[in-house]
DNA sequence: TCTGGGGTCCTAGGACCC
DNA sequence: TCTGGGGTCCTAGGACCC
């Protein structure tokens, strides 16, 4: 914790980013309502600001939204996850290169810190010059809030984007203009304050964010938590969360996913299991960690009513942690026979790794054969070469060939940024 | 018919130990 | 008759985020 600070932050996020992404390669949509779907074309995560107009929900799902799609001729993508990433790798390479300490929050939004930067130019100029260098750089537009916190920061960018005649950029760092703003805005737009803590604040009387600043630290404390405390002290400018500038190593990794269909047959819902196991040990690798423990789960759809519901998880705890994906192959296949149940129609699977460890800091168990199989190192980085080099896919046999369970995306774009072949044409 | 995926942090409560 | 209390570790679950 900061006490006494001067510290100043910038949060910039970039405006509706999926389907401002979509819309970057295809000018023919400029001023059309674009909505993003997420992964089997379920719901809708993201809206351009014509989609928005039109009442389109976030979060809403697809089959909903269906009647306002036709009636308004709203464009749908599925998700393009390349093509976000790529456009996000390039908005935070020009943002660092303004503001060398940056953390990436997400895939649209970065903290900057700028303090001392107040000595050399004006803050709220400093921002829209950042703006501006994004907006004509990469086509994404950003807005920018300026502030003393980060839970300010938020708030500022918030007032950006509501408030067009700040031009998407606020500078938050006056104590009064501070006050003003968390008068006008309702606690559940604070920052780490969601649905249930919101109802909480509501029957103690705190409607506004100035009315949690305005609350006792100490009560938010013991009658909440120390997190809703911090977000208490942030709120009146002092400072408890940092940046951070270096991702720190993932605690967990989990892939799982919604299947295009129910799954009733053993085998498919199997190959299901194998393929995610494959997945997570690809991103344990690419961590440069070795797990312990592996955790398979399945289950229902919990929105079906009308039917039995099952769902279920087993984990172990491997003698020696591996990242090899024949020894996690082997173990979510135990696991998996021993959660499968005959006659559920099932939704959804996935795998979990845990408990990780560095190559080299784990002693391994003296009394069991060595885990590590012959060649480990080796075979998996020959794997995930392959796999990335775009050339071609190798695969572990017990995935299936060609699954039919897997994702649907109907609306998916080229791979404009990621494949020769999709780059777009100029005539 | 059709409802995402991947994370983090904190807390309460039980097990266990001395 | 009368059977402690404090500390640590682990786990499940809740709440939040994008």
């Amino acid at each position: 914790m900061n006490g006494a600070n001067n510290t100043a932050f910038a949060l910039v996020d970039c405006n509706n980013f999926y389907a401002s992404c979509e819309k970057l390669f295809r000018p023919d949509l400029k001023h059309m309502p674009v909505v993003v779907l997420s992964n089997n074309d379920g719901c809708i995560v993201a809206r351009s600001k014509e989609a928005k107009a039109l009442g389109v929900k976030m979060g809403m799902p697809l089959f909903q939204a269906q009647a306002a799609i036709r009636q308004h001729s709203i464009v749908c993508f599925s998700s393009n996850y390349a093509l976000y990433a790529d456009l996000s790798n390039r908005v935070m390479a020009i943002l660092e290169e303004e503001a060398p300490r940056l953390e990436v929050y997400s895939i649209d939004e970065a903290f900057l810190d700028l303090t001392g930067v107040e000595y050399a130019m004006d803050l709220l100029t400093f921002g829209k010059r950042l703006k501006a260098k994004v907006d004509k750089w990469t086509g994404i537009t950003v807005g920018v809030g300026i502030a003393p916190t980060k839970t300010l920061a938020k708030l500022a960018n918030e007032a950006a984007k509501r408030y067009p005649a700040t031009g998407s950029v606020v500078d938050l760092m006056n104590p009064d203009r501070q006050k003003r703003l968390l008068s006008l805005v309702d606690v559940s737009d604070v920052w780490g304050v969601g649905r249930r803590i919101t109802e909480r604040l509501r029957a103690r009387g705190i409607r506004t964010a100035l009315d949690l600043a305005n609350a006792n630290p100490r009560a938010i404390r013991s009658e909440f938590s120390v997190v809703l405390e911090r977000t208490v002290q942030e709120l009146n400018g002092v400072s408890c969360l940092n940046l951070e500038l270096v991702r720190p190593t993932k605690q967990q990794i989990i892939c799982s996913r919604s299947f295009g269909y129910r799954i009733t047959e053993k085998q498919e819902l199997r190959e299901a299991i194998a393929k995610y196991t494959t997945r997570a040990a690809e991103k344990l690798r690419k961590e440069k960690r070795l797990c312990r423990v592996v955790n398979v789960f399945i289950r229902t759809s919990p929105h079906a009513h009308d039917e039995k519901h099952y769902r279920n998880a087993l984990s172990v705890e491997l003698p020696n942690p591996t990242d090899d994906t024949r020894d996690l192959l082997d173990v979510t296949e135990v696991l998996f026979c021993r959660l499968w149940r005959d006659g559920f129609r099932y939704m959804k699977g996935g795998v979990m790794l845990a408990d990780f460890y560095e190559h080299g800091a784990y002693q391994h168990d003296f009394f069991r054969a060595d885990g590590m199989k012959a060649n480990s190192q080796a075979l998996m980085s020959v794997v995930d070469q392959i796999n990335r080099s775009g050339q071609g896919n190798i695969f572990f046999a017990s995935q299936g060939v060609s699954p039919q369970w897997a994702m649907k995306r109907e609306h998916l774009s080229p791979a404009y940024t990621t494949q020769w072949e999709a780059l777009p044409k100029v005539w």
